[in-house]
RNA sequence: GGAGGCUUAGCUCAGUUGGCUAGAGCACUUGCUUGACGUGCAAGGGGUCAUAGGUUCGAGUCCUAUAGUCUCCACCA
């Protein structure tokens, strides 16, 4: 007895059941195949403290949906899943934690006992994300799955790091940095996120020293920084002020002198024109400070208040704080001139949000400009190619423009620098191994105490996954990878840097090709964020809704790398589309009496009846489209042909149409489930890579042949499957059909109610071959094929197939008839004018390709057939 | 300041290299216990494709300008 599926669809009775399945007989481990081309992707490692979000919902679909659609098509597949450590958003959260329930900081435990800590942590979460990839159905080889602080990526960030020192492209300098004081770390530029905040000018005077009254009036918006002003630059050529350069000025508060500087920094419009220079902390000012030799003077701690040394009596306050005092004492000793309100951006730490410090500091840095050409000419070459190709525009713009990447940070948890002091001599060592003692002296070495930027392993993540740097089978087969999915937000984070690190260290570029999506927003579209509470959990939707709905909702409807909303609608949407599909495959199975071997043979041709032939050559025509969509990651119009072609197609026609020869029973029935089982079947294959499970458990009940959907071979176009007639003929009755529902839908004629119909046509065939579905699809009790239609009491319908009439004398108004008719007739005149006069025009008949000319003969025929219709209906109404 | 996106039906969006009478989902109107599905079936209404020019036989699609809107980068203190 074949099985059957429950009445109603639903996801929780088989998803779970089936990923286990899947996992247990080992389809998502790479097919050791040898013969099979390989297609490979890296995930991009989700967080290991975090949960799955709706982000990493479309992430994952996407490649899903690759992986699976390649799988099918006989590659052998290897998705490596993983997780990232996520430095300082890890450590803030261990130090949340820490703080909450135990009221310490990491101080209090130490660097040793801090990280047991976090590894707890990792421990206890790390995997929870990874059981809600599952959940999505993701088919990922978790045999390979990597932690990027795992032995193997710890190693490989080990050799880059040391191979990059030792090439000179790594150095230790003192710099300005980014420093968030909340994190306590040095950040990269691409870590500081600027946000527009309400602040104030202040304009203060400094007077010059040895002229009395005279004062030089600069304007600042961060005036507590004045503590470390060292100078004051007015522009080279700005005359207001070409007599004071080179005199000294008193700092007010503090005292100290500092002179008047000339330089092409200054913009003479802007503010009074004269700029106060702090070169510690404010990155153009460090570059004045360089080229005017001035003294740096650091007046911030590490936690941004005040520092002792050059504080005076606001050291130790907040820097807030601080300038609040020193507006105060400005405004007093009467150095205030004005303050003129400003909305200026502000750098704020984007694990944080902490308003960020410039500051100098001691800090490692990757030299950019050698890496950066190569990475540059990969993509411009098209050698690495963005998909869509506007990101590539994104790509280059930073890779131009971007500075040394600041890679140390003061964190605890990440991988520690391999540099080792020796107080002893003042010797540093780099190194691929621990060392005890200095090589030079001999003297104990003290560890560096900073880690790597977290993108500093993760940009690493393609080759350090497949084994590198031990040249490894995986590595050999499976690198370079095919394609990167991942948001375009990550585009300066994480692509960027791989791109030059995989070019760097294995000689050849990470992939080839790198598919962009955009942010899932809510259905304001607005970015959904813990702050706002909008967060749209993704368990919470499968749990409801079932993945497959999931992924179709977030699969259709938008365009690659466009951002797009998650609604209600969308997702209820998409559950009816998998229910339909359910349903439809109910109607099936519950027919099917016979042997699956019998059911599995298609028919041989001539058994084919007209409608087996046309759905067949539309099936296949999708089949095309789908598989060429795919492969350019059009992964949404892919899916909509499928769907119309599901729903408008098969379901509302073909099913019907079959219906009547299933319950004839005999030999034709068996054809008709025949095709119905190998259409639905194609159907199922291809959604299973958008929707892998309910694909699954249908395709389970059907009659099949081998043991999964999963590592079914995908359909392919077949080019002897195309029955152009067939489906002219099926389309011509389809149109009559609907035609003859809306006539009566328009007069209020019961689908009860049959009569007779009454067809004055030259496709006599079509109609003949085709009267049964007349019959039942349009309430006809009977066919009559005329010359002509000898009485004046039917309903009238004028079809480009011919005149098609019903005799419901009681329902008709003659007048609006002829309304109807001549609107109708006037609208084909239209047509008609439009389409002849493109057939006139000489420039369109010799320049448009002879197919185009062709489909407008076509039309241009039809429209004449049309009036012909209409002017015998209108004659018929006299 | 620089770059890019978006503007198509009431709403949310498709429309791939220019070429069938511009589509879908949702919403709306009308009818339907039609042998899987009311999470459904049938029929229908609804769009000067932001505006103005241009290229072309032909423009929602390409070019230029304008307006509105969003995002990223830069940072003039």
């Amino acid at each position: 007895m074949r099985k059957e599926l429950p009445k109603n669809y639903d996801p929780l009775d088989f998803e779970d059941r089936i990923y286990a399945e899947w996992q247990q007989k080992g389809y998502f481990k790479p097919d050791p195949d040898k013969k099979k081309k390989p297609f490979s992707i890296v995930i991009p490692p989700p967080n290991v403290t975090g949960q799955l979000h709706m982000g990493h919902a479309l992430d994952e679909t996407l490649q899903d949906i690759l992986v699976r659609y390649k799988r099918m098509q006989g590659y052998s597949t290897l998705w490596i899943p993983g997780t990232d450590h996520a430095g300082i958003a890890t450590q803030i959260k261990v130090e949340e934690q820490l703080r909450v329930n135990e009221g310490l900081t990491r101080y209090d435990l130490g660097r040793e006992k801090f990280l047991e800590r976090v590894w707890d942590w990792k421990k206890q979460y790390g995997s929870r994300i990874i059981n809600q990839l599952k959940k999505l159905g993701s088919s990922c080889d978790w045999d390979h799955e990597r932690f990027t602080m795992d032995e193997g990526c710890s190693k490989a960030v080990r050799e880059v790091f040391v191979n990059l020192y030792n090439k000179g492209l790594i150095y230790r300098g003192f710099r300005i940095i980014n420093w968030c004081p909340h994190c306590r770390t040095a950040l990269s530029d691409a870590e500081v996120e600027y946000t527009e905040q309400n602040g104030n000018f202040w304009h203060i005077r400094y007077p010059v020293k040895g002229e009395e009254g005279r004062f030089v009036t600069v304007a600042t918006t961060r005036p507590e920084t004045m503590l470390g002003d060292t100078a004051v630059a007015v522009h080279p050529e700005d005359d207001r002020y070409a007599d004071l350069v080179g005199k000294t000025l008193i700092l007010p508060l503090v005292g100290r002198e500092i002179p008047v500087i000339a330089d092409e920094y200054v913009e003479r419009d802007f503010g009074t024109g004269c700029v106060k220079i702090t070169p510690a902390h404010d990155p153009n000012d460090f570059e004045v400070g360089k080229r005017h030799d001035l003294p740096v003077i650091k007046v911030m701690n590490d936690d941004a208040t005040i520092s002792a040394e050059y504080g005076g009596k606001y050291a130790g306050m907040d820097r807030f704080e601080a300038r609040r005092e020193m507006v105060k004492d400005l405004e007093e000793q009467g150095y205030l001139v004005k303050v003129e309100p400003c909305v200026h951006n502000v750098g704020t730490c984007y694990r944080c949000k902490t308003t960020v410090e410039p500051l100098t500091s001691d800090q490692w840095f990757v030299k950019m400009e050698p890496l950066a050409k190569p990475a540059l000419e990969a993509v411009t070459s098209g050698e690495i190619r963005f998909r869509p190709e506007r990101f590539t525009k994104t790509y280059t713009n930073w890779m131009e423009n971007c500075h040394d990447w600041c890679i140390s940070r003061q964190l605890w948890w990440g991988h520690r620098i391999p540099a080792f002091y020796c107080d002893a001599c003042g010797e540093m060592t780099v190194s691929k191994e621990d060392i005890e003692v200095c090589p030079k002296c001999g003297a104990p070495v003290r560890r560096e105490e900073d880690v790597l930027d977290t993108w500093f392993s993760s940009a690493l993540w393609p080759f350090s996954t497949l084994g590198w740097p031990e040249q490894t089978e995986d590595l050999a087969r499976y690198y370079p990878t095919n394609v990167l999915v991942t948001g375009y937000d990550i585009i300066f984070f994480w692509v960027a840097r791989m791109i030059f690190s995989g070019l760097e260290h294995t000689g050849k570029k990470p992939f080839s090709t790198v598919f962009i999506h955009g942010l899932v927003r809510d259905a304001q579209g607005r970015k959904m964020s813990k702050s706002l509470g909008n967060g749209i959990d993704p368990l919470k939707i499968i749990e409801q809704y079932g993945a497959d709905a999931l992924r179709f909702a977030l699969a259709t409807g938008n365009a690659p790398g466009n951002d797009m909303r998650f609604s209600d609608e969308k997702i209820e949407s998409a559950r009816n589309f998998v229910n339909k599909l359910w349903n439809a495959s109910r109607f099936v199975l519950m027919n099917l009496t016979e042997e699956d071997e019998e059911l599995l043979a298609l028919p041989a041709e001539e058994e084919l009846a007209i409608e087996d032939k046309w759905i067949l050559s539309e099936f296949n025509r999708i089949v095309r489209t789908v598989n060429e969509n795919l492969d350019h990651y059009e992964i949404g119009v892919a899916l909509a042909e499928i769907y119309s072609f599901t729903w408008d197609r098969f379901c509302d026609w073909y099913i019907e149409m079959a219906k009547s020869r299933i319950f004839d029973g005999g030999r034709p029935a068996l054809t008709v489930k025949r095709v119905l089982v190998y259409v639905l079947t194609g159907i199922l294959k291809l959604l299973h890579p958008f929707m892998p499970f309910v694909t699954e458990e249908i395709w389970q009940a059907l009659p099949h042949e081998g043991e999964s959907i999963m590592i079914a071979p995908y359909p392919v176009y077949d080019e002897k499957r195309e029955y152009p007639a067939e489906e002219q003929d099926i389309e011509r009755i389809i149109a009559c059909i609907t035609a003859i529902r809306t006539r009566r839908s328009e007069m209020n004629v019961a689908p009860s109610k049959k009569a007779k119909l009454f067809v004055v046509t030259k496709y006599e065939d079509s109609f003949r071959n085709t009267e049964k579905f007349l019959q039942k699809l349009a309430s006809v009790s009977e066919l009559a094929i005329v010359d002509s239609y000898p009485a004046d009491d039917a309903v009238s319908i004028a079809t480009d197939a011919g005149n098609l009439y019903i005799p419901l004398a009681e329902v008709i108004d003659f007048e609006k008839e002829r309304a109807r008719l001549t609107a109708e007739y006037e609208k084909n005149e239209g047509e008609i004018l439009r389409v002849s006069k493109k057939l006139e025009n000489e420039g369109f008949v010799s320049k448009a390709p002879a197919a185009v000319v062709e489909m407008e003969r076509a039309k241009l025929q039809k429209y004449l057939e049309m009036r012909a219709s209409l002017t015998e209906a209108l004659a018929k109404l006299k």
